[in-house]
DNA sequence: ATAATGACATGTT
DNA sequence: TAACATGCCATTA
């Protein structure tokens, strides 16, 4: 059962420490370019087993933390894990994106099983 | 089955 | 620049 909750949860763990990843590039990544919203979905709805999913590497496209506050997680705790990372994060929850932004190589990229032709479309998309 | 609800992204005003 | 509108699709009710 390879569900698209699975595949979430696979490519939010290979984001590496003290980077982020956007949700429309965990939902690219996913095969599926325009499911950014279900990536969210998934996320606020699956409780936090402590130390698996690294959820706070999530942010949205402009290195906002959009989370908005919910029964597992919240802005301020997210931001706290960030920075504990050594990530930057400004008091108003931003964080430069040209900075923290997961670049994965080609190699990582493989591992999810994507078709040569989207691959480049994923490069030029996030110039890896 | 159908409709409503989002931790989004992108294009248009 | 910032606000608004629209597309998106997994999940729930």
């Amino acid at each position: 059962m390879t569900s698209f909750k699975e595949k979430v949860i696979a490519i939010v763990q290979s984001a590496p420490y003290g980077k982020v990843v956007s949700y429309g590039q965990v939902a690219a990544y996913l095969g599926m370019p325009r499911g950014a919203r279900q990536v969210g979905w998934i996320l606020n709805a699956t409780e936090n087993s402590p130390g698996l999913l690294p959820w706070w590497r999530v942010v949205n496209n402009v290195g906002y933390l959009s989370i908005r506050g919910t029964k597992y997680h919240d802005k301020k705790l997210q931001r706290k894990l960030l920075v504990s990372e050594g990530v930057k994060v400004s008091e108003d929850f931003l964080l430069p994106m040209s900075v923290y932004r997961y670049r994965p190589s080609i190699d990582e990229l493989k591992k999810f099983q994507l078709g040569k032709e989207y691959v480049d479309f994923l490069i030029t998309k996030y110039r890896l």
